[in-house]
DNA sequence: TCAATTTTGAAACTTTACTACGCTTGGTCA
DNA sequence: TGACCAAGCGTAGTAAAGTTTCAAAATTGA
């Protein structure tokens, strides 16, 4: 939460930008106080102090504080060391799996504010459900599409710009576009989930402050990582991945008896296949 | 906090305990729940509540919200709990969460066991690197080809039978194929394994008994997970992409230099290139 | 410099937490 | 048995919090 508020700051209007600092300042203070205090030590007026949660994709101050306490109230675990040139390979190999530990963990704490519950209402609904994504973000499509189409629901993956270009074209009311792109910048994706065709709904996993995101129905967000050394992997890909299985599993819960029935059978279509 | 209210819940009285069970038995609704929406759940009024917040010593119903979220957001450690059918979405994305999370970790513990020198030797040396697998590993192939063909060596990925036995036929002595594979017994691809033309190298990413580890020349162990659920997605994949992540980096370290500015070369290649 | 847009706070409004008070219930003593 | 008392509880009202509206102020772009 406290990362998403300094990952915000720079896009943030002047007064909003004062809460922010304050609320970084002061989280432990800011978790207790009332509206009206949070706009007092800021400097400024209640309204603002409201907007400002909303920017963040919080339903208002009362869920503002939920999630700050949530913030203070969790230790901080595998901490990042980067990998330096005369590390032995499984010194590096240790340092990169803590690296992915780490942001694993950082969207297990941020879990709360990520709306999943909407995500699964949303895709409940589909009438397919089409992952887009380029370059490494396109493995991420292909895998989640594997993931979902094993509830029964017609899923495919497009990872390239055409593809993605020619099916927003295409797309219908029902369907749902989930738009993959860690920096949510590429003008032809963005271009595709603003001109879908038949207002098909777009889901997207992808920075919060970014011009996808603006397109998008429903925005699950993914930080941009700090490029703190070459050698850092694109841990935030593990993070997406993990996120989706999460999304898939409520889904499936979801959709109930019907969707478990598939699941098991295609577990057990895996089961020795070639046995016999 | 849950534990006091379980504590004090004998000496309270009848209206009072009513509420002190059901906040301690839907903790998180209530951490979000207004205090007319408890006293209306719990079959009591507001003031019931209120009284009740009194006598567990908290200053009102917002002091309860607050040491309620707090701690549900204390993590209880990340050992594996099933989702079952009545868990709410974000109960059962912390699951999963979890069980990804313990994954990793396990992996972390077993680093040491795993040659990933070896692995390293081995694909310095490449003339080109060929990832393949079938289904949900095909995505994990796609994934490592992007991410090993940023280090400048020339990669690719075939996720299709026909493909992978075609390849295998005119592989060359200089060449390594990385089979991944959850079981390991899939019969194509232990056969394009074992027949490879050339003498090309191959790494598997398998279960360590299965045929496909006996006709590699080195086997990254991946144990098959124990399906406890149908929910439990494949965390065991998120294992895999984090080991190659590992390997990667372990791989940049070793080829020094030139693979270093590849990399950093390729990272800016994606720094807001249509900005202008 | 002027129009359009965005940002901002004052004031009205709604909801939420909390309080005062009186009714009910169950038990006790004359 | 019946009057009284005390604890427990809820109704109704109040104060305070959060939220929305709207118009003024600031900023931006032409």
């Amino acid at each position: 939460m406290l990362a998403q508020i300094e990952n915000r700051l720079p896009s943030l209007s002047r007064a909003e930008r004062r809460v922010g600092q304050w609320l970084l300042a002061h989280p432990r203070q800011a978790a207790e106080a009332t509206l009206a205090e949070v706009a007092g030590a800021c400097g400024t007026s209640e309204p603002t102090v409201i907007r400002f949660c909303r920017r963040l994709g919080l339903g208002g101050f009362r869920e503002l504080t939920l999630r700050l306490t949530e913030a203070l109230s969790r230790p901080v675990g595998y901490v990042h060391r980067d990998v330096v040139a005369d590390d032995k390979a499984v010194d590096a190999a240790i340092k990169v799996l803590d690296a992915s530990i780490q942001s694993l963990i950082e969207v297990r704490a941020e879990l709360s504010s990520i709306p999943i519950e909407r995500a699964v209402t949303i895709l409940a609904d589909a009438r397919q459900i089409v992952f887009a994504g380029l370059g490494a973000s396109g493995s991420v499509a292909h895998d989640a599409c594997h993931k979902f189409f094993r509830l029964g629901i017609p899923c495919s993956a497009l990872t390239d710009t055409p593809s993605i270009l020619q099916y927003a074209a295409i797309a219908e009311a029902s369907d749902v576009m989930v738009v993959i792109s860690k920096t949510g910048q590429a003008p032809e994706v963005v271009r595709a989930a603003a001109r879908r065709g038949g207002g098909a709904t777009v889901i997207a996993l992808t920075d919060p402050g970014s011009p996808l995101a603006r397109e998008a129905a429903l925005v699950l967000p993914c930080l941009p990582q700090e490029d703190t050394s070459v050698y850092t992997p694109m841990s935030s890909r593990l993070a997406q991945l993990a996120l989706l299985d999460a999304i898939q599993v409520a889904l499936a819960l979801a959709l109930g008896e019907p969707a478990i029935t598939k699941l098991r059978a295609s577990k057990q279509a895996l089961k020795r296949p070639w046995a016999h």
